[in-house]
DNA sequence: GAATTTTACTTCAAATTTTGAAGTAAATTA
DNA sequence: TAATTTACTTCAAAATTTGAAGTAAAATTC
């Protein structure tokens, strides 16, 4: 169902190596138990919800590795997360606070750092004056563009076409789950 | 492919009904485009990554109000995180640190609010002096299983048959993915 | 059309979390 | 037995997040 996430030339005994403690090379400690009679795996919100919240410290991590590489060294990782839901077009802060379920404030604070190292402007809606409008400046497109670069160098060299399956696969149902906690947070259960 | 995440009775309609600004309501603003000439979107990398942030924000929400329900107010959502890690059984802090990717001194951070707050108790292991063996104390164990518990009854009364199916295949696709960006952290790129 | 309310943000200060550079003490290796 | 490595902890600084005001511009109500 989901295999060859993997490239061919690194198995999973490599993966696993993540740390080399002497007595710590353990397989992944976290693999969902199977439940005998069934014939997939019993995943709960939790094990999924420890695998999203790691994967994206994982991320970020890369992330800001390719900063340090590139010499970026004014926004962290954070930051670029905030670029890369600003995308291509014109927001406003509204549809920030949306697309990651920020903190009113918080994007505040991230719009600031951004302004200041000339990553995006801002613009007063001319439409509704109360409401900033965003979009990236020629420096903030360029990081943008690098970095979907290196992840597309990264694409092709660990991901075979199935890969890329998955990966629609995975967001795709993780995308409804979403929805669902969002309700669940709206209506109180 | 992924059908049915959502409970019949609340639709799509509803589902993005997130904030109610007068001229917001848009549906969800980061559907990844879908190539022409394809028969699956593409998704990058980022789209997933921001997905996963924004889901995993969600998700502390939802924990975080469940323990105010709870009258639970000395740890919150990051700390109840590491007692998941944690699990039923005895693990040392480098096997945690593996779990969540976490760094050192913030898991200690972490562990010391959970000891405590009586959640887990650290006993330091007979064989190797130097490495603490960490497990849930029974109010610990209480808390994780109150919060299953809850997380059940969300799964009853939301999910039908594929999500929990859908759960399953975003997990594994999700934990290749994490593999891969591991060793591209371990290997550089 | 003036007063009120709501929306769309920003600011600030406090709390929380994360990081990194020491440190400690126990194993391991040379 | 000395040097190194491992498995952590501590501390202080930096980054992030939160929440309670605040401001100013719509939109609504009277």
């Amino acid at each position: 169902m989901t295999q060859g996430l993997l490239h061919p030339s690194m198995g999973l005994e490599d993966a696993v190596l993540l740390r080399n403690g002497s007595d710590r090379l353990h397989v992944a400690p976290d693999e969902p138990r199977r439940d005998e009679n069934s014939d997939g795996p019993q995943v709960s919100c939790f094990d999924l919800a420890r695998l999203l919240e790691r994967s994206s410290r994982r991320f970020s991590g890369l992330i800001g590795a390719e900063l340090t590489r590139r010499g970026v060294d004014d926004i962290g990782p954070a930051q670029v997360m905030v670029l890369l839901a600003i995308g291509d077009t014109e927001v406003s802060v509204g549809e920030l606070l949306d697309r990651g379920n920020y903190v009113g404030s918080n994007i505040s604070y991230y719009l600031k750092q951004l302004t200041d190292g000339d990553y995006i402007e801002r613009v007063t809606s001319q439409r509704d004056r109360r409401s900033a409008r965003i979009r990236l400046t020629e420096r903030g497109r360029q990081l943008c563009a690098d970095l979907r670069d290196a992840a597309k160098a990264f694409e092709r060299s660990f991901c075979v076409e199935q890969d890329l399956r998955d990966l629609a696969t995975a967001f795709q149902a993780l995308h409804r789950l979403e929805l669902m906690w969002a309700n669940a947070a709206r209506y109180g259960v």
